[in-house]
RNA sequence: GGGGCGGUGGCGAAAUGGCAGACGCGGCCGACUUAAAAUCGGCUGGGGUAACCCCCCUUGUGGGUUCGAGUCCCACCCGCCCCA
């Protein structure tokens, strides 16, 4: 027998492939290199050995950015198309405590076993080229950023990133001052009297703590995440909406640590700005946006007025909204993207934790204030934010001074302002926002108007709740419409002698406003983010040790540069010390460390390594860098090789979950853009182009008792379900272990090759979107691929059953039609469409007695990417000794694409009332003619004028008649 | 609550504003076979009707723009995702 018998194909090529080397990819100053190709860079995300089985789903991208590779090389492209591993990190180092075996031994182990799966998969890695996060050559480099990172600054005025010692000579020079707040100010722009010092009057530790606060990685001690079931702090990314960790599911606090943290921020606007040029989904586009949180808007102070405490305490923090206001006095500062209602805000709130409650609340309402801030510390931040809950607060009794109106207005807490976000304060505008409203409504708090809506939003409104709707009754009676009006108006009750804004539309307002806040001292125009800085420390074992050192001044000390890597201790112990008391400290395993890791003696002074490791991303934040470089020791990426296979715009596709949406794709672009600052990378944006694959879901069933069943059991008999002669429920979701639905790529390939498995999840549908699996359905797949092989193979003999006789001219048209068809498909990722025209193609081949070698050879290459065992036997066997891999792309003769006749369709008012054959490129008048005089129309034109004939030549004809 | 994406035969799906349902699965009929599998050929959105001519209807629902709408616009319903 000479049938298709995929198994044994599949063994031999890819047994020939490891011994050719078949997918070495050499790079610039590599032997074999081709400078004269263009290149192209095909990234997937590359996985987590969690030590979890493989099924179905997880390929499908995989599948196809190697068919996307394959079929760039055979138009000519060096194509770097890399696999690796994201070996650190928490999903690594859980999977070992489970098992009670160290984190390496485990994540090698499942390696090994994922590198065999993918190389059953016949993808075509450069295997070469593989990376580890967890290898000291790879995380050398993690840490080299890092530390490029601790040794830059963001300088607002290029805007880029660049040498804190370039900063250091300017502060020398007197470029600059150091604020009250250890800002930055230009010495130029330094008022008398701002409290400004210059860098010659700062002690050295006062010189430390201003270069510190500048840095783009930098301590502080901020709210975190704390998770102590996990041992470790986490970033808000990684917690989910319910307040508990998104690994583990383990309750998460808020309480401040002293933690690493990157100055994301710094880079919001150009994260922003640059996700405009991207070929990137735009969800995952506006997700970025929303991330990031651009607001426009005003910093206000509010004076304090009257305080139970005794004097303004220390100053708390950059970002406290502390302001000391001079001697005895302090101002509450809000952040408000609505400064042209600032005449409207009769009151305050101010998050419970805020610094200044202490000082503003009033010994009669201490013990209540007290109270009130225990009950909030229980909830979370998501919980306190959701809508439509009872509010919630108290007063404290002190009083502030709106600074437009001049009147002192109450202060309350209350746990809808969260002190993470903005100043942790804000003003209320009750006439003009929906929550303020609410809570003045709670609390009988005065409810002003100031603007004016607009006479439609009015009208509805009065309509509604039974008001007259005039404006003299609005602003009497405000608080009785039945919404609040929130949009742009007229401003209204604005006015004192200081400054107007009565009669301003609110953009006019707003500038109104802003000049005579920044005029008068009381604040400035802000355009203010969500994003926050991100914090980089984890308390775990299993990922980069950072490369700094403590001294026993406390001044912190980076490692060489030469001494890099900072290994990771081999110890017996790694595990996290998780608790469940939210109070406990954190305790990372590294303070279990052996003395002569945890102390390094430099010049006499002994020092203290920082025993927190780097995040999860940190690894995976740049690994495509060093796919083109792998195994550099003196460099992260050799500068040459950096600028070929990056080129103008970065990696060419790269394909991932859209769950990697925010986070690990902004912190990608954040680090690239630092590299690129530093003169290391060049380009501007790591990404050109990215998709997100679609999820493979499955069906799934439960008995009666709503036990799941195992799906490959269940079989179907007139359009119901049954297991084990009991009707079952058909349910669909995710394919897994819990809904016993899960199909293995080992099954798949046993039962039907890996070819066939291939074709099949192409074939399922557009890349993109989420589909059932259905093993049922690939038999479809087995005859398509069983045609092509008895086209060309004689199932009898094994003869080759293609000669050299020429094909007809029909047959020829469909080849080439074929051909500019799956060219098209090739590049947009429409595999699924590329494949129904092979098998179009393959379908008019099944009658010949023998099969012309000018349609076997095109058919054979433009199956080869989706299908490339077979393509290779067939390739051989049609008599070639080299790779179809490398063997060009075909390419579709523009003779044979133009047809001679075209069928017209012709229409009256829209429906098709008869097909006419016309030769092709018959023109518009001739096809009018046609059409009206063809028969078949013509009882739809009785009685009736024809008033217009649309002509689409090659296409239709359309007679308006009536 | 705000935003995004989607809704097309029994199923997966295709369709630059131009003949809706390509291609595959499933189903039906036939050929080959002692028989089955495999393979090959034909039919297969719904309704009317005389299964094949022909006519009507049909892309979640209702409007609109257009000579012409699955495709563009508005409103609504449903599903998924993101932000609250």
């Amino acid at each position: 027998m000479h049938g298709y018998d995929p198994q044994a194909i599949e063994k031999k090529w890819q047994a020939l492939w490891e011994a050719r080397g078949t997918y070495r990819v050499p790079g610039p100053g590599d032997a074999g290199f081709d400078a004269s190709r263009p290149k192209a860079y095909v990234l997937d995300m590359f996985p987590y050995p969690s030590g979890k089985g493989l099924h179905i789903g997880h390929p499908l991208g995989y599948i196809a950015t190697d068919i996307y590779a394959r079929y760039l090389r055979m138009t000519g492209r060096n194509v770097l198309h890399p696999m690796g591993f994201d070996a650190f990190g928490l999903p690594a180092e859980q999977y070992a405590i489970e098992h009670n075996v160290h984190p390496r031994l485990t994540t090698e182990t499942n390696i090994s076993t994922m590198v065999e799966q993918l190389k059953m998969l016949g993808l075509g890695y450069d295997w070469e080229r593989e990376i580890r996060t967890m290898d000291p050559g790879y995380y050398r480099w993690t840490q080299w950023i890092f530390l490029q990172c601790y040794k830059s600054w963001y300088d607002p005025r290029v805007p880029a990133a660049r040498p804190i010692a370039d900063l250091e000579a300017e502060l020398t020079q007197g470029v600059w001052r150091v604020g009250t707040e250890g800002k930055l100010l230009a010495t130029a722009e330094a008022l008398e009297g701002d409290g400004s010092r210059a860098w010659t009057e700062l002690s050295a530790a006062e010189r430390d703590a201003a270069l510190d606060r500048q840095r783009l990685a930098y301590l502080a001690e901020v709210p975190v995440n704390w998770c102590p079931g996990l041992g470790t702090v986490l970033a808000n990314e990684e917690v989910t909406a319910e307040g508990r960790s998104e690994r583990g599911n383990f309750p998460v606090y808020r309480r401040p640590l002293k933690q690493w943290m990157l100055r994301i921020t710094a880079y919001a606007d150009r994260l922003l700005a640059d996700l405009e040029g991207l070929d990137w989904p735009e969800a995952t586009r506006h997700m970025q946006r929303n991330w990031i949180g651009r607001s426009v808007g005003a910093r206000v102070r509010f004076p304090i007025a009257a305080a139970g405490g005794a004097t303004a305490d220390r100053s708390s923090g950059p970002d406290s909204g502390v302001v000391a206001d001079g001697p005895g006095t302090a101002a509450v500062e809000v952040f408000t993207t609505r400064p042209d209602t600032l005449f409207g805000a009769t009151y305050m709130v101010l998050a419970p934790e805020h610094p200044l409650v202490d000082q503003l609340t009033l010994p009669s309402q201490r013990a209540a204030v007290a109270a009130y801030r225990v009950q909030t510390a229980a909830r979370s931040e998501v919980d306190r934010q959701t809508e439509g809950k009872v509010k919630t607060g108290v007063d404290t009794g002190g009083r502030a001074v709106n600074p437009a109106t001049g009147e002192r207005i109450p202060v309350w807490i209350a746990d809808y302002v969260l002190m993470g976000y903005g100043t942790g304060a804000i003003m209320a505008v009750p006439a003009h926002d929906q929550r303020d409203f609410a809570f003045a409504r709670a609390f009988d708090l005065p409810v002003v108007p100031v603007l004016l809506p607009d006479a439609g939003w009015l009208a509805a409104q009065a309509a509604a709740a039974g008001r007259p709707g005039t404006h003299e009754d609005y602003l009497a009676h405000v608080a009785d419409y039945g919404e609040v009006f929130t949009g742009e108006g007229l401003a209204v009750n604005s006015a004192t002698d200081a400054v107007s804004l009565d009669g301003q539309p609110s953009a006019e307002a707003r500038k109104t406003v802003i000049a005579w806040l920044e005029r008068t001292g009381q604040g400035a125009g802000k355009v203010q983010y969500r994003l926050r800085d991100w914090l980089f420390s984890r308390q775990r074992y299993w990922g980069e040790p950072f490369p700094i050192l403590h001294g026993p001044d406390g001044r912190v000390r980076p490692v060489d540069e030469a001494d890099l890597p900072v290994l990771l201790p081999d110890m017996e112990d790694f595990k996290p010390e998780g608790s469940d008391d939210p109070d406990a400290p954190p305790r990372p395993p590294l303070a279990r460390a052996p003395e002569s890791w945890r102390k390094v003696v430099i010049d006499g002074i002994t020092y203290e390594r920082e025993l927190n490791t780097m995040p999860n991303w940190a690894g995976s934040n740049w690994y495509y860098l060093r796919y083109l470089d792998p195994r550099n020791d003196r460099a992260l990426v050799d500068p040459a090789k950096e600028r070929y296979w990056m080129g103008d715009k970065g990696i060419d596709l790269y394909v991932g979950g859209a769950e990697h949406a925010v986070l690990h794709l902004l912190y990608v672009r954040f680090w690239h853009k630092v590299l690129y600052d530093l003169g290391h990378v060049g380009t501007v944006e790591p990404v050109q182009r990215l998709v997100h694959q679609g999820m493979i879901q499955a069906y799934a069933y439960t008995d009666d008792r709503g036990v799941h069943v195992p799906a490959d059991e269940v079989v179907e008999q007139d359009g119901s379900f049954h297991y084990q002669g009991q009707a079952v429920n058909r349910e669909y979701g995710k394919m897994g272990k819990s809904l016993k639905n899960m199909v293995t790529p080992e099954d798949v390939v046993a039962s039907h090759g890996v070819d066939i498995l291939r074709l099949y999840e192409m074939y399922l549908g557009p890349l993109e979107a989420s589909k059932p699996w259905s093993t049922r359905d690939m038999v479809g797949i087995r005859r398509f691929l069983g045609r092509v092989w008895r086209a060309m193979v004689d199932r009898e003999t094994g003869a080759l059953r293609v000669t050299d006789a020429p094909a007809d001219d029909e047959l020829l048209r469909l080849l080439h039609r074929t051909i500019a068809k799956v060219s098209a498909d090739m590049p947009a990722l429409q595999f699924n469409t590329a494949i129904a025209a092979l098998i179009e193609l393959t379908n008019a081949l099944t009658g010949l007695p023998e099969l012309p070698r000018t349609v076997a050879e095109p058919l054979v290459l433009m199956l080869a990417p989706m299908a490339p065992h077979l393509g290779e036997e067939l390739w051989e066997r049609l008599g070639h000794a080299d790779s179809v891999t490398t063997a060009p792309w075909p390419a579709a003769d523009p003779r044979y694409l133009a047809a001679d006749t075209v069928e017209i369709a012709v229409q009256v008012l829209g429906k098709v009332r008869a097909r006419i054959q016309v030769p092709a490129g018959t023109d518009r008048a001739e096809l009018e003619r046609l059409a009206l005089a063809e028969a078949a129309v013509q009882p739809f034109l009785a009685g009736k004028t024809v008033r217009k004939v649309i002509v689409v030549p090659g296409s239709l004809v359309n007679i308006v008649a009536n």
